[in-house]
DNA sequence: TTTGTTCCGTACACACATGTACGGAAAGTC
DNA sequence: GACTTTCCGTACATGTGTGTACGGAACAAA
């Protein structure tokens, strides 16, 4: 005869909250990409069944959107705290830009990692695409304001804006590889300031 | 009692290479990534059963080993070619290296979806990262070998190819979206040609 | 026509992922 | 302590993907 179906006790009785999820689920975003973001592996690595995940979001399809959503919104915060920021001195206006793209949030490579998984799930889905267009012409809006203050030709500022911002994209390609070296970034953000901040006199 | 199995005439007797299931596979990871390269998926979209690969290949990772040596070698031709071609302004040069970046072999943007997606997958396997950044340095010591032409300091040649490969990743990123207009290539090739290729007198 | 090689369809075994239904443990509330 | 809400484990159904074994069609040569 069969024993009765005794439930197992977990050890330690964590508790999850739907931010866990998120949080785990951002981590296996940045190690494996979007297809790494499964239900099950996201139990395994948080030490619970799916049952947990199936009470705090209706669906997978409810995780990404929520994932996506929480990307957004931490984006439009740090352009308003960039907006918000500014000195009397517009290079160093710019090299706090520069630092911060680069560095972004000053963690590790992770936020890098997602944004470049997100962008290649932008080009299979649309409305990730439209969601990364807006985000991309916040930024740039942002660029050209803070080029604005070097030069006055806003032809030139928005130029340099779309320069900066093709530098900004390869560099993250670049630094997100599991093999560069520290000391890459320092080597590419004083690339990109002497040639596209420093040195800008009209020719 | 069952009919005797008796296998399906296709109406068109279309057989099968392995450089048609490795086209299907380029078309599949153009289209939706390395994830949607599967056995099954491009049986279907060839008409055919996951018998015929069987034949033709191994493994599943038989037929992305054989993808990915199939696009170094390409690569390394068209750096074969690109470095043949000589013109003697070294403006002009640098301007069919940047058409040649851009366009990448003519076609549409085929080439830079499915180099963006290997990156992608550089991204979680070493394997793949160690011949991306091979094809990287190949492609660096083009140019700047090319920027030596315009320049007699090595150090700023390195710094301008270096500046020349961030813009030409970022455009790809930037213009491989569903919704980039067609006059962008266009824009980013001034752009870029202008700030970096011709207006380099030493400061 | 017969034979042999090339190529592909069929069927089975297996693995893994999603979503749902249900029940029970844990923690708060009275 | 009894009760309710919150959270999670278990079990089942379903879908989709891989890899293998085997047999037969299609084609070329004899």
């Amino acid at each position: 005869m069969k024993a009765a179906p005794k439930p197992k006790k977990r050890p330690e009785a964590v508790r999850l909250t739907r931010d866990d999820w998120l949080d785990a689920a951002f981590k296996a975003v940045v190690e494996g990409g979007f297809d790494k973001a499964r239900v099950l592996l996201l139990a395994d690595a948080l030490g619970v069944t799916r049952g947990s995940f199936y009470w705090h979001f209706t669906d997978h399809a409810d995780l990404i959107a929520a994932l996506l959503a929480r990307w957004r919104e931490r984006e439009i915060e740090l352009d308003r705290v960039l907006q918000s920021e500014s000195t009397p001195d517009p290079r160093a206006d710019l090299e706090r830009l520069l630092d911060a793209a680069l560095a972004h949030a000053g963690s590790d490579r992770e936020n890098m990692r997602f944004e470049l998984a997100l962008r290649g799930l932008g080009r299979r889905d649309s409305g990730v695409a439209q969601m990364l267009m807006e985000v991309d012409q916040m930024r740039f809006n942002l660029f050209q304001q803070k080029f604005l203050r070097l030069t006055k030709d806003s032809k030139v500022a928005s130029e340099l804006a779309a320069l900066f911002y093709l530098a900004i994209v390869g560099s993250n390609q670049a630094l997100s590889r599991p093999s560069s070296p520290p000391q890459a970034k320092d080597y590419l953000k004083g690339l990109i300031f002497n040639y596209l901040i420093q040195r800008q006199l009209p020719p």
